[in-house]
DNA sequence: TAGATTGTTAATCGATTAACAATC
DNA sequence: TAGATTGTTAATCGATTAACAATC
């Protein structure tokens, strides 16, 4: 029998501990890419808050790329990073929901930065609707679907209250998104393909409370 | 040798991983507090997007609750999964940062729904200090340490610029704090004591971002 | 009793850490 | 060569899932 190894240097999945730590390591490469050419995995481990064994576990998965006796040269390192996140190409961002949260996360800085652009933001209010925020004008939710493609939307933001989120993310689906970051304390059913994440205020508390209540 | 075994019906401390479930199933016994009495661990399931055994195995860690045959009463296993959380005691809950973010965090609804109270928000900048958000006028950060106790501070949120995150941090712990909620890009050091949960929005869109590139 | 559903034990899986060989 | 640091293999740990006994 003869076994065909796959030789390909970056591997199709990586742990997704790993993946959710790898971000971290970028910003770290930045804070430090005009001082600094090189970096040992202990600096970055400093860096970003993580073992230095965990540092090294992880970029050998995208292959190794560091020199022995010598570290990982920065910005090599971050574009190897950059490449695996998928973030060297720009993804189009959408908000739905102008309220407080939609607000503040389109006045978000440092999107750009990285591969992000805030391409439109979507209310239902005749209040809002037209009016600006920075330099996008709210439009109204129901364009969404025709503006998807014309506007290159592939990540869609909910920021709506929990009763529109789950239509809000099926129309999102529907269109074709298939990545959703939901900030809305509602489950979304899953569907294959789609990726979705969920950034809860009220969970986090609950968990911070947990560790008061222990000590 | 004598071997003194602990029988609380409560452990001490439970899985992360678990901890980290519980408020979706707290959150959907609210839900159906109103309409039913009793629920199976498959109902939870659906509701919280989690599978049913792991539903049971959660819930088993906070000692047998439910019924065989039957399923969970509602209003006990709401009451026990809140006390596990420590929610069932009040919790003061101050902002750092009157920005957009700030001010989103201090308009948010469904806090004050289990155990957590809104008790002040702060500010550098001239401009926003005294300003109300809601019955709340921003304090200048200054005030911080004093009130702590006064207003019965038990967790921090940070919702200040990247650069200004640590210092508020190290204030923060100073001052007795040993919960935080950081909402800034930074890495804050690990205190012994303290809980540092991080929500990191630019980490958020990496992920979506590397699923994106996956398929 | 039969059907339903919990709660636990054992098996599997994945992630972290330890140890160390490779090599600059 | 000696010292430093990576990258990998093996060991450990923790979390999830499967199987099933307990019991309403």
């Amino acid at each position: 029998m003869i076994a065909i190894s796959n030789v390909s240097s970056v591997p199709r999945s990586l742990p997704t501990a790993s993946v959710a730590r790898l971000p971290r390591y970028l910003r770290y490469l930045d804070q430090v890419a005009g001082s600094i050419d090189v970096v040992s995995s202990e600096e970055i481990a400093d860096g970003s808050g993580v073992s230095a064994v965990q540092v090294r576990k992880d970029l050998s998965f995208l292959g190794a790329s560091g020199t022995r006796g010598v570290g990982y040269d920065v910005a090599t390192l971050a574009e190897r990073i950059a490449k695996a996140l998928g973030v060297l190409t720009q993804h189009g961002v959408a908000i739905v929901g102008a309220g407080n949260l939609g607000t503040a996360l389109a006045n978000y800085q440092g999107f750009a930065s990285r591969g992000f652009d805030m391409v439109a933001i979507y209310d239902v209010s005749k209040r809002s609707v037209g009016k600006k925020i920075g330099d996008l004008a709210i439009r109204h939710f129901d364009q969404f679907p025709e503006d998807a493609a014309e506007f290159g939307i592939s990540i869609g933001m909910i920021a709506t209250p929990a009763e529109a989120a789950r239509d809000v993310a099926m129309v999102m689906i529907e269109t074709g998104i298939r990545a959703i970051l939901n900030f809305a304390p509602v489950e979304i059913p899953l569907v294959d393909g789609v990726t979705v994440r969920r950034v809860d205020l009220a969970t986090e508390l609950q968990i911070l409370s947990y560790h008061l209540a222990q000590s």
